[in-house]
DNA sequence: ATTTCATATAAAGATATCTTTATATGAAAC
DNA sequence: GTTTCATATAAAGATATCTTTATATGAAAT
């Protein structure tokens, strides 16, 4: 059960709406992220964390990569829809939002 | 024009939540809230200026009371929705709501 | 005009959250 | 099995937020 006052700190940063946002796209793995908002990788990590945490996320491992994906449930949908809804109309977000539709995985390569 | 973020740090708060949630039943003044969560008043009028800030209540002087009311908009009324479906799904927020109901001005009688 | 009362605000201390730096884990490649 | 690489986690320091205590404001009552 994801208490309404998780989901609520949830999204009371700057960083992890922005990684939401994104992931309005498709999932992404954290190094694509680390990429995306030129962030260290334990902040991706963290801010990721405390998403799961609050049912926001999931997350799925690939081989050495872990993708996460926004997760949309019937409690969540209304919730979602009025973030995206604020997204668009936003420059912050819509230029991460370019940036990330031009990154791809390439970060050992 | 309020900004996502405003809104979002808001409501990352269990007082600040459920300042909304009783605010569902009927417009308050702070010593009527006050008496409601047995907090102090200005940690109540805190909460409330920052709620204000984020355009999510409004405010009314009527002779010394502040009276303070949700604020719906076109805009917030998503989230407000959102919001209602989990209070009444919540135990705290459904006893506050009992409480509410049976308080009235009565500060300085 | 002085007092009373509801509310606001400022200052101080306490707590929580965020970021960075350093280190651990664990799977794939060699 | 050793190295590499993606990710996670822990510790430390920096910053933000919350609560309490004390004080200010401003309208109504006396």
């Amino acid at each position: 059960m994801y208490s309404l006052i998780s989901v609520s700190k949830a999204l009371a940063d700057e960083t992890r709406l922005r990684i939401i946002s994104v992931l309005f796209l498709r999932e992404f793995c954290v190094c694509e992220l680390q990429e995306i908002f030129g962030m260290s990788e334990p902040r991706i990590s963290r801010h990721l964390r405390i998403l799961k945490g609050a049912g926001l996320v999931i997350q799925k491992r690939e081989s050495r990569w872990n993708y996460y994906r926004l997760r949309v449930t019937d409690k969540n949908k209304t919730l979602l829809n009025y973030l995206d809804e604020n997204f668009r109309k936003n420059d912050v977000f819509l230029k991460d939002r370019e940036k990330a539709k031009n990154t791809s995985l390439s970060c050992s390569i």
